[in-house]
Formats: structure tokens, C-alpha cells, sequence
DNA sequence: AGGTGATGTGAGCAATTATTCATATACTGC
DNA sequence: GCAGTATATGAATAATTGCTCACATCACCT
């Protein structure tokens, strides 16, 4: 099954329409679940045509490998900007305490679609696409934490990129769950797992 | 829509039958993801007619339930196995890492499963229905680390029943996904991973 | 202006799938 | 054996859905 693009847009409407149909569906993922995932209803709800869609996506998992990487490209953006407001003379704590806001942020604004997300790239030969993006994330929060080896444990960049993220949400889930959520306390709980992780 | 049990089986072999279609169901998420879960693959591979499968639940959704219920039942008896084999003068790591080891088990055996069941417990209103499972859950894993409060924080049963097992999920992939996977060493980290959240 | 390729359309086909129902078989108590 | 109930069957149906294609419209170039 080919799971690349079909053609690549060249007009800025047609980068529009992309744009509208991958918003689309990670809309309808994020609201309703993967269930209520279908190539007609994220036509619709993207305002194109069902025959747009699939000139740009040969078919639906190449639309949902093009969201898992959009997914990604997000997550990644994120963290580097967190990164870039960091004071370097911050302390392990404080530096933690950022990325770990960083990673609550898109989990507690689309929870659904990332766990759908999660159970696609589970199966979806993706892992050299998503790969990239691991590697990368993972480099950036190494670097950040080179400054402390006196306090932590040696951190391999392709494992600290994979476990972060989701020690993160576990924690985060744990408490936006209970009625009312809080929160504050989650972030306050994922800060201490993850230097409980750490050290 | 309607997701309790349309009738309960009072034969055995009517037993028989809703076991068969949980099973297979369970199997078919397992190695296929939930796209492949439809009611007459599931029937098919059951052994039983479509019909039949109609007879115990009302519609799909219902039997998701009931599968959710099942998978909870099923870590809640491997947690409590656990427990009854604690050593009550166990200090704080081995109690933690029996009861890492417990949550370990099903997630290794049938990780999309357990991934797929996460995704549709947000979706469906199953709130109630596996409250009760978290609740005693919580309670087991709160009375094994009363002894210990000394040591760590107060233990809130309702957050460690969900915390910890998807903390301990989330180290757990970050280590089973690397090739190759590293599955001792999952287990030490998801052990510090948890001492370093309760103190 | 007009030609050419890029982009957009949506009815509709083929395949899949959730669900029903009329019928058949198995069990249980008498 | 028989009546009554529980259980099992699977072809058929209605709805959904992935995807195609013949055609229309738009944007850019000379």
C-alpha cells in the first residue's frame, strides 16, 4: 500500500486544501473518536470535495500517516519553543517543570487524537517516519539536561524522547480525569515523576 | 444506545458462547487493531453465527463493553495475584516492583489490545462501569503502601489506580519499542519511575 | 486572449459491515 | 415422548464507506 503523498500542491490553494482537509481530520479524531474517521465526513467537514482529498492522499491510512506526522512536526515545534525560553542558568527543576508544560499541551488540548495517534503509529510501518522527529526531540531535551549529569543519571536521547512524553501523559490523564479536573496538580505530579525517572 | 447485555446465558454452552466471542474479539483487536473489529469477523472466528453473537449483545458498541469490562476484571485478578504473593516483610522496592510486574503482564501480551481498549474507554460512557475496578484497584495498591508512609507521600487510592499502571505503561513501551526491545531493563526503569512519583 | 496544466467537483460504484428475522436445533422439566 | 423455552443459524437487508472518473473551473504563461 503506497502511503506518500499522491502529488504535492504547487498553488497556495491547493497547500489551503491540504491544510484544510488534514485540520479536518484530526478535528473529527480529536472530537469523535477513530471510529467517526472516515474519508467522506473529513471531505465534508474541510469544505472540499471528496475527490480533492484523494488527490492529494492515495488513500485513508496516507492520510492518517500524513496526520501522524503533522502530529509530530507540532509536538516537536512545541518543545523547541519551550526550549528557546529557558534561562540557562535555570536549575534542573525549573528546566523539567517547561518541558514537561510543554508536553501537557497538546495532550490536554486533543487527548483523543493522541491516543488515536498512538494506536495508528502502532499500526502503520511509520517508525522510520516518526523516527526523525524522536531523534530530534530527544537531542534537544539531552542537551537540556547535560548541564545536570551531577544530579541525574546518564540520558540516552532516543529513549528519553520516547519515555518523556508519555511519562508525561500518564500523569496528566491520571488527574484530568477526576471530577473537576485538576490541572495544576498535574503538573506538579508529572514534574516529579519524571525527576523521579530521572535520577 | 443501549450497551448492558441483551440476555444473560443460563446454559453452559450459552456460556460458552459469549466467552467465545469476547475471546475472539480480544484476539482480532490484538493482532489486527480495532479497524479489524467487526461483528461478523469476530462471529466468524468465534465459531458461532452471526445471529448469535445478536442474541448476548445488542449492537457493537455493547460488545466493546463488555470487552473493556473483561480486560479490567483481568488486571484487577493479576493485581490481586500479586498481592497475595507479597511478602508482608517486604520493604518498599520489591512490593513496588511486584506490583510493576503485575501491570506489566497484560500490556506486554496484548499491547494494541490494551491501547485499543484505552482509546474506546474515552469514547464510551464507561465511566461507572470500570470505576468500580479502579476503586478496589486503588484500595489493593493503597493498604500494600500504608506500611511505608514513612517513605513516600500520602497514596490517594483513586489517582494511584489510574497513575501508576499508565506510568508504568509508559516506560514500559519506551523500552519494548527499541530494537531490540529491552524488556529487564523496562522493568528496573518503570520500578524508578514509580519510587521517584510516590516519594 | 487563449492555451495548458493544475486544481476542484460530486454522483455513483463496489465492497464492507451492522443488524434483523424467519427458521432450525438443543436442552429441561414433566 | 412432549411441551415449552433457550439457543443457534445464516441469508438477506439497509446503511456506510473507500475510492474512481468524467467533467468543470481556475491560475499562470506567452
Amino acid at each position: 500500500m503506497v502511503l506518500s503523498p499522491r502529488k504535492l500542491p504547487k498553488q497556495g490553494r491547493a497547500r489551503a486544501t491540504c491544510d484544510a482537509i488534514l485540520e479536518a481530520a484530526a478535528h473529527i479524531i480529536a472530537r469523535s473518536g477513530l471510529a467517526a474517521f472516515n474519508t467522506n465526513a473529513v471531505a465534508e467537514r474541510a469544505g472540499v470535495s471528496i475527490g480533492s482529498l484523494y488527490q492529494y492522499f492515495p488513500n485513508k491510512d496516507a492520510l492518517m500517516v500524513a496526520l501522524i506526522q503533522r502530529q509530530q512536526q507540532g509536538q516537536l515545534d512545541t518543545l523547541m519553543a519551550a526550549a528557546a525560553t529557558i534561562d540557562p542558568a535555570a536549575d534542573l527543576q525549573t528546566v523539567v517543570r517547561a518541558l514537561v508544560r510543554a508536553a501537557m499541551q497538546h495532550h490536554r488540548t486533543d487527548d483523543l487524537l493522541a491516543t488515536a495517534i498512538d494506536h495508528e503509529e502502532a499500526r502503520l510501518p511509520v517508525d522510520d517516519l516518526i523516527g526523525h522527529y524522536l531523534d530530534q526531540g530527544g537531542m534537544l531535551v539531552a542537551a537540556l539536561l547535560a548541564n545536570f549529569q551531577d544530579q541525574i543519571g546518564p540520558v540516552e536521547p532516543q529513549v528519553a524522547a520516547r519515555t518523556l512524553p508519555a511519562l508525561v501523559r500518564a500523569v496528566t490523564d491520571a488527574w484530568a480525569n477526576l471530577t473537576p479536573p485538576q490541572l495544576d496538580t498535574a503538573e506538579d505530579e508529572a514534574v516529579k515523576a519524571v525527576l523521579g525517572y530521572l535520577r
